[in-house]
DNA sequence: ACCTTTTGTAACTCCTTTTGATACAGTTTA
DNA sequence: TAAACTGTATCAAAAGGAGTTACAAAAGGT
């Protein structure tokens, strides 16, 4: 349980929301929905509502929904939204300084990352909510 | 330190064996120069072996040096080699079943995985341990 | 106004994974 | 045969994610 399901999760939420369209949806539903517990769904949510994708209320008869239209999100976007490490982590402890390779080794790893983390994002905006709502119904 | 920094161990490792040639190199030797314990160079190393990147010999005069030249190891390779985790989880509990959305939210993420898994490996494709050689050396 | 419902968050425990470390068997060289 | 390595098993330590409980703050209904 030590990767990061959060990406997941995510869009398994998003997915229920913008089946419920307008409608308020509450954290215990969704919880019970993705057989886990509220507080990991608000944790979740207050991410998402921080990068302006979704809308939650507080008080009765409160609760989330999307912020925009399923089509007008794209999955880059909670990738992006969500603070999920990198593909690969830079070395825990920094190399010894006196190898010539440790030296220069981060600043090359460094700038790889970026460009992956960029390989990924370009991947996932060819989805939207939309779509995955589509191949969900399908299947 | 929970993060996987094998990939940044193994180009780290790789990158000291091609700067060492023929030679072969010792894992007391290469784990001074990342700053780590043997074992754990010598777990890497295994992996490595498997996947026919490097070769290493028992013994007195033991050690590990390239399989092939620098201009021949691509760092997709390297990926590929080590047991790396996806770029995000699955669920870690199986959504509930009764939810319609959970049901087939699996398999489109399953999917999705497989997908950013090939652009990683495509944007790693292009970089040859002699890249990795050169940009340290110029750095 | 008050009570209920619900979000937002802090704090804590539990569990998993990665890393580091010790130990030792098996191999190879000299 | 002794010394120097790798290959691995095993364990302890560290870190992070997930699940829980608890509670303050906000909003609606009566």
């Amino acid at each position: 349980m030590a990767a990061n399901s959060q990406f997941a999760i995510a869009v398994h939420v998003l997915t229920i929301l913008a089946k419920s369209g307008d409608e308020r949806v509450k954290s215990d539903y969704i919880a019970g929905s993705v057989n886990t517990n509220p507080v990991v769904i608000r944790r979740l949510l207050s991410n998402l509502q921080e990068a302006g994708l979704v809308v939650s209320q507080v008080g009765a008869a409160g609760g989330t929904s999307l912020a925009r239209q399923p089509k007008d999100i794209r999955l880059s976007e909670v990738y992006k939204a969500l603070p999920c490490g990198e593909v690969f982590a830079l070395h825990s402890k920094e190399p010894n300084r006196d190898c010539p390779v440790g030296r220069n080794m981060a600043a090359f790893l460094c700038g790889l990352q970026k460009e992956i983390d960029k390989s990924i994002e370009e991947r996932l905006r060819q989805y939207t909510l939309r779509d995955v709502l589509e191949r969900i119904d399908e299947a």
